[in-house]
RNA sequence: UCCUCAGUAGCUCAAUGGUAGAGCAUUCGGCUGUUAACCGAAGGGUUGUAGGUUCGAGUCCUACCUGAGGAGCCA
């Protein structure tokens, strides 16, 4: 079937994201997204448009778009989703660099003016923000946060790939308490009666570690404490590395390095967002091997030097950890704890059995405990000792007492919060804002 | 669970126990380089709920509801 010859189609403009604009300067292209704001006066409009991969200063002029195209673009309100046609242009008076000489608008669905969208650029409190989550994701900080996280997420996984780990997934759904200490979340499950939500990979970790080597597991994690902080959600996502032959210098060794790249990506890939963040970089350049280490014995004298009421036996409370941290301009790693207030499978210092080869790793700027990890009893009998002395069902642990039967070996790992880990990268005040979707104490919803 | 604080227009906040107001958002008008644009006008209210004190309550008292910050616990 043919068509007789008429005037060719005019050429279709390729359509871009607005990350790929300096690629385009100088070219008609055609952007799709949503229209985050309005500058207008009686001839000459700035629509600002933002696609999810960046956000874009448009011009239209009166006397180019013509009439009918100016006033449609003059009434276009906040969010609404359309797609533009333009030339691109670098431009230093926009605020990404480059900005777009509008041709054509075509609106996909306009915000209706009698339901406008509830996020204005004025300042909201966070009772409305977080009851609107899903729409104030859309805004420049919330989108520059999650960018960060993403890079975040990435850089786990690559050091660990890259540094000889296997990626081995723990269950979600777990039979008992792992650790026997925080409180559970519990769901219904058949006939065995009830689940309960993973608190940590750790145990699980544990065993594979035997199978695999190096493993770690990364996922969400539950925790159902009535915590109510800025450094608490009751949903999070934590990643455990877990290594078999290794001693508690090794596992700082370990999270010391892993710490530094974990950083040192976001800082290359992510030098926008952070500038959207106000974030001093300085105090994330500063984030170098090799970080201070500190015993808790020395950490008490520390602390009570600078007016703590800590005892040596007791743990550290946020006002403690923040003043640890503030002479550093770098993590540090607080090492042998009192055995006493740490969970039953730390292997207790072979000198000092009153202590444990446990670390925690406290950011700076009062940013808290990032990671907490350690080295694990390997030694059967003093495991068994160790269940009974914390009143833990031995039945519920014969697995795991499996694990110092068959070929045990000194080992151990860590676990890091990403959302803390985010929010200290980022300098944001709560951790609430480093996941889409947080899931808190009285807040559930959206 | 405990302690502290808050709840007034869609949002952020004012209002000595005496007529509920401003900015933003929305609508209309003006403006050719705006940067949370600006200027003018309009519409928009059961002051969280229930009771009480008072001639009179957004304001004072009691209880409750909702939320926030912190403590404990933890990453």
């Amino acid at each position: 079937m043919s068509h007789p010859a008429t005037t060719p189609p005019a050429p279709t403009p390729p359509v871009i994201t607005i990350q790929q604009a300096s690629r385009y300067d100088g070219r008609t292209v055609v952007i799709q997204g949503w229209l985050h704001n309005l500058r207008r006066s009686g001839k000459i409009a700035f629509p600002i448009v933002r696609d999810g991969t960046g956000f874009l200063q448009c011009v239209a002029v009166k006397a180019q778009v013509g009439e009918e195209t100016f006033e449609r673009i003059k009434h276009l309100t906040h969010e609404t989703s359309l797609r533009l046609t333009g030339k691109l242009r670098a431009d230093e008076r926009a605020p990404g660099g480059f900005e777009m000489d509008v041709e054509d608008v075509q609106v996909i669905q306009a915000v209706s003016p009698d339901d406008p969208f509830p996020i204005t650029p004025k300042e909201h409190g966070v009772d409305f923000l977080l009851d609107h989550r899903h729409l104030w994701l859309r805004s420049r900080l919330q989108h520059a946060v999650l960018r960060v996280r993403h890079s975040v997420i990435r850089a786990v996984r690559d050091f660990f790939d890259n540094d000889g780990f296997t990626l081995v997934d723990t269950p979600i759904l777990t039979p008992a308490a792992c650790e026997g200490t925080t409180t559970l979340f519990e769901v219904p499950y058949f006939d065995e009666g009830s689940a309960y939500l993973a608190q940590s990979g750790q145990l699980y970790n544990e065993a594979t570690a035997m199978a695999m080597g190096k493993v770690y597991c990364f996922g969400p994690t539950f925790r159902a404490e009535k915590s109510k902080t800025r450094r608490h959600l009751t949903e999070f996502w934590m990643v455990e590395p877990e290594m078999p032959f290794v001693d508690l210098n090794d596992i700082m060794d370990l999270a010391e390095r892993f710490v530094e790249s974990v950083v040192a990506r976001v800082l290359d890939e992510r030098k926008e967002e952070l500038k959207t963040l106000e974030r001093d970089v300085s105090k994330l350049e500063s984030v170098r091997r090799p970080f201070p280490r500190i015993s808790y014995d020395d950490a008490v004298k520390t602390l009570q030097r600078k007016g703590s009421e800590i005892q040596w036996g007791g743990d550290f409370g946020n006002a403690d950890e923040t003043l640890l941290g503030e002479d550093y301009d770098r993590p540090i790693l607080v090492h042998r704890f009192p055995t006493e207030i740490k969970a039953f499978y730390m292997q207790p210092d072979p000198t000092r059995p009153e202590v444990a080869l446990g670390v925690d790793m406290i950011a700076p700027e009062g940013y808290g405990e990032l990671i907490g990890g350690g080295q694990r009893i390997h030694d059967y009998d003093l495991l068994v000792e160790r269940l009974n002395e914390h009143k833990l069902p031995r039945e519920a642990f014969e697995w795991f007492l499996d694990l110092r039967k068959y070929g045990s070996v000194p080992h151990g790992g860590f676990g890091m919060g990403v959302e803390r880990c985010v929010a200290w990268i980022c300098g944001i005040e709560h951790v609430r804002e480093t996941i889409a979707f947080p899931r808190m104490i009285y807040r559930m919803k959206p």
